[in-house]
DNA sequence: TTGTATGCGTTATCAT
DNA sequence: ATGATAACGCATACAA
């Protein structure tokens, strides 16, 4: 009755063509045709302005060439990246994303795994904090730096490894009282290795090592008191500091500077992730880079895999050293 | 016969319940049912684990409840905090995104146009730079940044105030002798009206202003050529830039600093966007502030209109002044 | 109130 | 090789 939308269907082309349903359903999708048949379907294609519908595709095919990516925010630049180049990575293989930007709010999370498999996607790759986020067993899902039990993969950096190589930089650099310094959630997620491979790294090249570990939720005020109180005749206890993330890196410079601690002459200083200013000019601080792009291919690869049994459960990737201005180079 | 997806359909709950078809749509809308059948339906979708194809709801009803973005990338900070506030207009009108990166590049914008029609998104969201874009006359389009004709309603920050502002500024915080630096496209887009409105006020305020504008590709040492042919005796001729983008103003800040030249003292530098380091922490230069979520609330907001009268042209929201020190405060 | 039947735009399986 | 027709999952006008 009510032709709700103007665009033209494929019944329209078959029409305005003179020829069946079935034919232009055959050249739309290169299918053998008669030489006559084709000009004339492809004429009236070009006349109506024909686009298929690719809802109407997905219906009949069970197959949306759709995936979902979850993520907090497109506002931090780490998340910004994998979002784009877990784009990147779709639209290699043809297909569009949804992105759904959850704010940490594991109850957002959980309301678009279920708007995503409404939307019958064919799978949803996620960056979620719900640790009790329910996905529906036939949908693929695939998480980054959280596992989420044997039947998801988890795709993150070496994380382990790149707290390691930190301490390793660190030794090398001349350090021999270092500090480790953390905001993090309490999660069972991948990035905690960071520490581990730090401590590990410090007690095979004999550096002694200190902690400060903050909650999610505490101040940042609390380092900037840990840092003053290891300060003695303006001296700082620390040559070297490893930090858990650029952001934090960067925080920590600022107050070391106006602690009157020069980077990198009097402490150096290590972040992780490798976040470049504009997200393309100059790192923030030297740091352990993470293979972001790498990190979207394997997600995607994993995704779009056929055979679930080809889904290794944990994939951890290489991490590089970089240097950005605030380490000593050799 | 194959049945593609084991995803439980109407037509299963309807078995299960032992009702009718219609009976479960209406349960799942919402509409008017008795309440045993209301019960029994509720039982089985719980049992089946049901959830409504939108794909089949959107084939029936036209209209999908999704709009699609479309965007350079979501690396560059400004860029990406657009696309994060434009997923939350659209979330908050239960409106689905599909993101869409194109890399400036004119044949992937036209592209991604093609799919977003074909997947018969309600609309189209798009900063993009291709002068000769085609859109479907009946696919709803909004335009950032830049006019793309009559029909297609723009939104952007007030770059000509903000031009004007910035000179503003730098006169009431003593500069005589200022410059502007701008990398841009030639393009009609509206950012380039920054140019027009710091001349304005450069003019009102009676400062003497040089220009240097390189284009796109150029290289950016042309900037450091020219800055260094303005320092006679290790003295810089200006005492104020403004420059045409925050990242612009990031590489000139280390330019002057390679050059001998304190910031603020001896000139003093704004930038425009607004970007913060790590998306939340401190800007990395003074600025003018673009209102990016009220630029994405317009956006969504003329996007859904009905009414195809009530979408102005043209739309300029207010920018802001931020102290990001490199200058000095009054 | 509840059930039945039709159509949305495609694709695929049949006869022709 | 081409044309008619059924089916995908859902909404709805209509019949019961």
């Amino acid at each position: 009755m009510k032709k709700q939308s103007f665009a033209p269907t494929m019944k329209d082309v078959a029409k305005e063509a003179g020829v069946a349903l079935g034919t232009v359903s055959k050249v739309v999708n290169g299918l053998p045709v008669g030489d006559s048949y084709r000009v004339r379907v492809e004429d009236a294609i070009r006349k109506l302005n024909y686009q298929v519908n690719s809802y109407a595709q997905g219906l009949k095919a069970g197959k949306t060439y759709t995936a979902a990516l979850l993520i907090p925010n497109t506002i931090d630049p780490f998340f910004a990246a994998v979002a784009y180049h877990i784009n990147i990575a779709l639209i290699k293989r043809q297909y569009r994303m949804l992105l759904c930007c959850t704010d940490y709010d594991p109850r957002q999370e959980q309301e678009y795994v279920v708007m995503a498999q409404q939307n019958k996607v064919d799978g949803i790759i996620g960056l979620t904090y719900n640790p009790g986020l329910i996905v529906e067993e036939n949908t693929p899902f695939v998480a980054i730096d959280r596992p989420m039990g044997p039947k998801i993969p988890c795709v993150a950096c070496d994380n382990f490894g790149g707290g390691q190589l930190a301490a390793e930089k660190l030794a090398d650099l001349g350090c021999k009282h270092v500090a480790f310094l953390r905001v993090g959630s309490s999660l069972d997620n991948e990035p905690n290795k960071r520490k581990a491979g730090f401590e590990n790294g410090c007690l095979s090249r004999g550096l002694s090592c200190e902690m400060k570990i903050i909650n999610d939720g505490a101040p940042y005020e609390e380092f900037e008191t840990f840092l003053s109180e290891h300060i003695r005749d303006g001296k700082l206890a620390f040559d070297g500091i490893f930090c858990v993330t650029d952001r934090l890196a960067w925080l920590v410079l600022g107050t070391l500077r106006r602690l009157g601690q020069r980077v990198p002459e009097d402490v150096q200083l290590i972040g992780f992730d490798g976040i470049r200013a504009f997200g393309s000019i100059d790192y923030h601080c030297s740091t352990i880079v993470q293979p972001i792009s790498d990190i979207a291919e394997m997600c995607v690869d994993l995704l779009l895999r056929e055979s679930a049994l080809a889904k290794p459960p944990l994939v951890c990737l290489p991490v590089t050293y970089a240097y950005g201005g605030t380490t000593r180079e050799p």
